[in-house]
Order: C-alpha cells, then sequence, then structure tokens
DNA sequence: TTGTATGCGTTATCAG
DNA sequence: CTGATAACGCATACAA
C-alpha cells in the first residue's frame, strides 16, 4: 500500500465524517431547478433538457451527493438490494458461489444481503421472510430445501432464482449443475483406469444433488457392464467426518476395493485421511476420486482427482439472472458441463 | 425433513404472497389506539398502559405485522444492519467469523450486510462509503488495512469495531487476537520436540498479523537460544501456492531443516505438497505446524499441528461489541488466547 | 399515559 | 419538458 492511497482513505473519511448528509434537494436547490427534475436525470425516467442536465450533473458533483438507498427504497418501492440464502455461509463452496454473486451483483449498483439456511426447510423460510421484511428486489436461494411449491408462491411477490433443481414458473429462473453427468464422469474415470470394484460415498439421498451423482455413478457401472452392488455405497452428509467413517466401514465390509469415488470433495478429504490411519496408500492402493474441487483440493496430498463444479460462475450466473428478471427480461443463462479433472489421487490399476 | 415442515413453509408462502403489505397504522386502527401508541410498544420507547398493550399486540399477531425496516430507517434513522466488510468472503478463515456474527447479530434483531474488501486500502474504503451509504447503523472490520487514521475519523460518524489492530478511540472498539503469543507457542512447541533447524514461512510483513507471528518465532528461538537466521525465512502471501513456492526455496538454498512453522495453515498446506513432491515425509522427516487451525486441518494427512484461531468466537465477540456500542456502552470483552493444537504433522526429532 | 402533527429523502402522479 | 404535491411507513417532538 502506498502513502498516496494512505492519506487518500484517511482523507476522505474525514470529510465524509464531518460533512453533514446532502441531499437531493439541496442538488436541485443549488441547479435552480426542481427535485423533480434531478430525480428524473438520476433514474432516466424522462427526457431532461441539456442545459439543465448538466447544471444538475455538475451540483451533484460539487456537493458529491449520493442518492439515500433506504429513502428510495420507501418512495420507489426498490432497494437494490437482493436477498441471498445459502445454506452454510461459511462452507468453501458457498464462499466461492457468494464471492462470483458479489462481482456481478455490485458493478449493477445491487447490494447481497447474505443469510444462512443451516440446510433446514423451516429456517430456510424464515430467512426468505426477513428478506421480504428488509424489502429485497429479488431472491437467490443456493441449494435450497424448500418445496417447490413454496418457491412457485414466493415467486408471485418476488423475482427469484434457485439453484439446485428444475423448476419452471413465472417470475422465477432455475439454475441446475449436471450432476448426473458429474458422477458418471467421475466413475467413468476409474473404470477407464481398470478399476472394477469401486465405492462410492454417497450424500444423503434426500437431496437431489445427491441422488442424482449416485445415479452417474451407477449409470457408469452399468455402462461398464459391472454389476451394481448395494454393500459397496455407504452413505455420509457431505461433511469430512462421515467420509471417514464411511472408509472405516467400507474397509471392514470384508469387500475389497481399489477405488473410491467420493460424491463431494470434503467427504474425499475424510476418506483420505481414513484410508491414511489404515495405512492404506493413495493412489498406488486406492484411487479416490472427490466431486466439487475446493480450492482446497489442489493441495492436497495428494492432489485430488474431482469434478470441476464451477462454483464462482454459479454465482455470477445466478446474479445475472436475477438481474435479468428484475429487468423485466427472461433470463436463458445456463451453467457450464462438469468437467473431470485429474490430478494424482487417482491412478491405473495395475 | 417432514412432511409437516414442508407444507407448512409452502402455507406460509402462499399467505405472504397473497396478502398485502400489513402497516403500523393497520394496527393502530384495529387495536383502537393512535400509531404513535403501536410504535412506543415495538420500540419499548415509552410505558403504555395495560389493556392498550395487550390489545395492541393482539392485534400485530392477527394481523401478522412485520414493521418495515426500509420506513423505519428513513423516519429513525436507523436500519437495524450492521456492515461487515471482511478481506474474502470465500476464504475459511472469514467464513466463520461471518457465521458468528450472523449468529450473534440476528437474535438481536440486526442482519449484517457483507462486503469484501480484497485486501486492498481504496477497496475497503468504497465498501464504507457503500455501507454508509446504505446507512448502516455500525461497521466491524475484519482484518482491514486502512489506516488508523481513517479509522478513527470514520468513527466520529458510526459505532466501529476492528480487528487484527490495537487501536483506542471513541465509538471505536479494537479486538486484537494475540498472534505473537501464537507464533511463540507453535516454534515453542517444535523446540520442545527437540527441533533447532526450523525454517519460518512469513507472510506479508507490512501486515500486522504477520509481523507478530514472526516476532513470535524469533521469541522462542531466542528462548532456546537459538540464533535467528534471515535464510530460514521465506516469505509466503498467505496463499496455498506460495507455502509451496517456499519450501521449494527452502529446500533449494542448502540449509538443512527439520521443521517448518508456516505461518498460516493454507500455506502449510501448500507447503505440504511441496513436501510430499519431493518425497520429505511429514512428520517423520520433516515436522510442519501451521497456524489459523482451520477446519480442513483436521483432515490434511498427516493432520496439521496448528495455532488454534478462534474465528468464529472473533465474529460473535465483534458482533456483541457492536451492539454494545450501539447500546452506548463501552464493550469490555476479549478474545480468547491462542491455543496450541498437537495433531500428527509434528514429531520429536529423533 | 396518549394522541396529533411533522419530517425522514425519494419517487410518482398529476397538472401545466 | 417541468414543477408542485402527495405518498411511502414509521418515529418523534410537542401538546394534551
Amino acid at each position: 500500500m502506498t502513502d498516496k492511497s494512505r492519506s487518500g482513505a484517511s482523507e476522505r473519511a474525514q470529510a465524509l465524517a464531518s460533512s453533514a448528509p446532502v441531499t437531493l434537494e439541496m442538488v436541485a436547490k443549488r441547479a435552480q431547478v426542481s427535485p423533480s427534475t434531478v430525480s428524473r436525470i438520476l433514474n432516466r425516467t424522462a427526457t431532461v433538457s441539456g442545459p439543465k442536465k448538466t447544471a444538475v450533473e455538475q451540483a451533484i458533483a460539487e456537493l458529491g451527493f449520493v442518492p439515500n438507498p433506504v429513502a428510495r427504497g420507501l418512495a420507489g418501492g426498490r432497494t437494490l438490494s437482493i436477498g441471498v440464502v445459502t445454506q452454510a455461509i461459511d462452507s468453501p463452496f458457498y464462499g466461492a458461489a457468494l464471492r462470483g454473486i458479489e462481482a456481478k451483483l455490485n458493478p449493477a449498483g445491487y447490494s447481497p444481503l447474505f443469510v444462512s439456511g443451516q440446510w433446514h426447510a423451516n429456517t430456510e423460510a424464515r430467512c426468505i421472510d426477513m428478506l421480504r421484511s428488509r424489502r429485497v428486489d429479488g431472491i437467490i436461494i443456493l441449494m435450497g430445501r424448500l418445496p417447490d411449491q413454496a418457491l412457485k408462491a414466493w415467486a408471485k411477490s418476488l423475482p427469484l432464482v434457485v439453484t439446485g433443481r428444475d423448476l419452471q414458473a413465472n417470475n422465477l429462473y432455475a439454475l441446475n449443475f449436471n450432476n448426473f453427468e458429474g458422477g458418471r464422469l467421475a466413475t467413468q474415470h476409474l473404470v477407464e483406469l481398470g478399476h472394477r470394484r469401486i465405492a462410492f460415498i454417497s450424500g444423503d439421498p434426500e437431496h437431489p444433488d445427491a441422488a442424482e451423482r449416485l445415479r452417474g455413478y451407477r449409470a457408469a457401472l452399468e455402462q461398464a457392464h459391472i454389476a451394481f452392488r448395494p454393500e459397496w455405497v455407504q452413505q455420509g452428509e457431505y461433511q469430512e467426518q462421515s467420509g471417514q467413517v464411511a472408509v472405516d466401514r467400507l474397509l471392514a465390509s470384508g469387500e475389497s476395493f481399489t477405488a473410491i469415488f467420493a460424491s463431494n470433495d470434503q467427504m474425499a478429504f475424510g476418506a483420505g485421511l481414513g484410508l491414511y490411519r489404515r495405512g492404506v496408500r493413495v493412489p498406488q492402493e486406492m484411487s479416490l476420486v472427490g466431486f466439487d474441487d475446493l480450492p482446497s483440493s489442489l493441495y492436497t496430498t495428494p492432489p485430488l482427482t474431482t469434478i470441476h463444479q464451477p462454483a464462482y460462475e454459479l454465482g455470477q450466473v445466478a446474479a445475472q439472472a436475477i438481474l435479468e428478471l428484475l429487468g423485466g427480461r427472461v433470463p436463458t443463462m445456463q451453467l457450464p458441463a462438469p468437467r473431470l479433472i485429474v490430478r494424482e489421487s487417482s491412478s491405473r490399476l495395475s
């Protein structure tokens, strides 16, 4: 940081702290026009003559006027803020998505209001109530758990963008990632490396994401003429701990595997630890594949082969979609297809 | 999720979507009192007689009235929202802190407004401008980069809680973690295990956190009568990648180490990969210690010995502090002391 | 203790 | 194209 930037910030702070808030009315007075005219220029809500326009713009610049979003919200009904419901604000996956949302929303003048639903439908409903009471202009729900019906109902009064499900409704846009294909790709990768005894650590089957990944796993097995066996799948809960537990069970089951596909990276990390504890080397004795491509997957030992889920882009696209909805347009954007990222935790069966 | 909860949420959505917004005035009419009386009960701003009070409360319940925060903000100057400036909304460390903030703020009726400063003083200043323009009631700055002067100036017009520095001022509360002691503890741990050639991967020395951790490292060496050598420290940037690079340099330097202390976990992860790549086993041939105790540190192979930094509590405490400031009180809360978490990446020198 | 009147800073609806 | 004027929903002096 340069001295210049330091003092710049400091001076600005000083100026802001001392100056009384400058209002639209003050701008109008200074530019010798009515408040309405100023408002019109601000919102491009009507054409204003050249001279008045420049006068107002000059006054705005001189006074350093910034419109008050609170007053705007009251008068115009728009708060320029978007509610974002995540499940866990502190998960690496959601973090990236939130950053993507922020990156897209800010330039458009909108601010995100983040709340976390904690994987719980009721909490989620409360969050939405809160956001509505705060008069957000629209809501993005990331991987929500609310029933489709509820979403459709809410969409009647507020633009909604949801991810992690397929859903068609007015004023609502659904963005879904192809989890089936991801699951298929990961499994196929292991098959192509010569593996035939491939265990699967699933997530909560109630959750569509998890169910789809499992379906992808089964499809790949079938495609390779490998009979699916229920003993090969252990249910986890998308947390590291559950991955470790699953590996323990798998190893104790008497079945002998040469590869494990964990349906998210966090469980793959847990599985990795479980294998390490039992002295099973990855990838020499066991190939391990995850799902999500969390930033940290690049730095595990060994780096994790996984399915890239475009969290950041997901956020960007969701934000763009809500912006479209707000503009009265119909979004058409889609999420990128799943990609297999081959790293060092999977290797050819020798 | 039960069917009960599903339908509950759905019904609520339906109800909300159809009902027109109910205002304070409607409540007043129904309860046969004046709007001011309702307002008084809502804000406990004056004592109200028993019967009227119950009448109003009943009306509120029957109508499902929720005060409009936007109108409140305009009229009362309070928006019940707190700006939170983080550096990177998607870092594991900040994620936990944000969750702590959310957990403390929500029950008090406040909503956090998260923005990320991207480790850049100017961006941070812009964020604060934005938050001010949105009329937040207070601001929490997590590990900010703005000069003390700027913060003090801002605090004149808005309650401020800052972390990661020591600072005394009116309407401002600083919460600092003892990074020096943390650095000392980690190094001392390695010394006690018999290590004497201990490398250090530092952060940006411009940042107080990083400087303090380095100071702790040096203090522990001195205490153990080990001469500090500049060649032992490699500068990183708190990212995984830089940890890996640092290890490469360290290993290529010709010096021979038996232990590495990375001044944050992310760099320790990178270092771990660097060591893995070169076939150096942890902890048998090299002990590795990190700093932060990120959630994922528990699941690296081997699990990482580190200094626990209470990110979640940090968030909670910061939120509590801003609440105190808002209430006109002087916060007294402190952060817990650093704790060494011994796991499996460090071992006695044989 | 309670009600009335006014204002918060904008946008929106009118006339002109 | 422009300017009064009335909301927006609530809090708060002020008066009773």
